[in-house]
DNA sequence: TTGTGTTTTACGACCTCC
DNA sequence: GGAGGTCGTAAAACACAA
């Protein structure tokens, strides 16, 4: 294994691809060390552990040029009570912040990132969750109004038939009625019996239709309408 | 081994509340 | 003004395919 040296801190790497990024991160450090408090607001550097130094314990706490690195990873078992602790409550105050910090042995600053993270975790769940419920409401949806566009066709379908037959058996009675002195005229059509009145010393050309022994459409009525 | 995508930790900027 | 919140993002850690 190679490594590279700053100072007291040493920089290992075993790939060209590790040594470019000790490299990146040594020139970050020189550059937030060089880089005083000028006089305009200046964006502090960020601290970065180095990619070289495996952080599982309080002692990855290193100092390196006056810049504190602290470890990265939690532990399982710190995870785990920031989690039954989240449960609980999802906002932090002040001394519960420390509590955990202390019992975890973690820096209070740790807790409230991995609060602030968690939550945003949380926010971002939530979300996905709400997204999930509605695209199934909005699904279930559209498939009720295809099942209702393909009725209204099917049923459109059956009228235009219906108003054919009619305009058919009507033509029909129109020739029968001026050999015939009744009032009304009962036929069958596609099974549905059907009685055709017609107003006693009114025009004989314009009967009224009784389906189910209800009056339903005058034909030229009907076919202004849907034809 | 390496490239790449995802997750985790950490921070800066900005906002709100007391 | 300070503490603590969200938001966006950097960068390390990690997982995994090629």
């Amino acid at each position: 294994m190679e490594q590279m040296v700053l100072g007291s801190q040493v920089y290992p790497y075993t790939t060209q691809t590790q040594r470019s990024q000790c490299i990146s991160n040594i020139v970050n450090q020189i550059d937030g060390s060089s880089s005083g408090e000028g006089s305009k607001p200046v964006k502090r550097r960020r601290k970065r552990r180095s990619k070289g130094s495996s952080a599982t314990n309080d002692d990855d706490v290193v100092d390196m040029g006056g810049v504190m690195l602290r470890k990265r990873k939690l532990t399982d078992e710190q995870v785990n009570m920031l989690e039954y602790s989240f449960e609980n409550e999802h906002k932090l105050e002040s001394g519960r912040k420390e509590k955990i910090a202390g019992e975890l042995g973690l820096d209070p600053r740790q807790v409230a990132v991995w609060f602030q993270n968690r939550r945003a975790r949380w926010k971002n769940k939530k979300l996905e969750e709400e997204y999930a419920k509605l695209k199934s409401h909005h699904d279930s949806v559209v498939l009720g109004q295809c099942q209702l566009e393909s009725q209204v066709l099917k049923l459109t379908e059956q009228l235009s038939e219906a108003q054919h037959e009619i305009r058919k058996l009507t033509e029909r009675l129109g020739e029968m009625s001026t050999n015939s002195s009744s009032s009304s005229i009962s036929v069958e059509c596609n099974d549905v019996p059907i009685e055709f009145e017609f107003a006693a010393e009114t025009d004989y050309n314009i009967p009224y239709y009784m389906l189910d022994n209800n009056y339903v459409h005058n034909m030229d009525y009907w076919d202004g309408l849907y034809v």
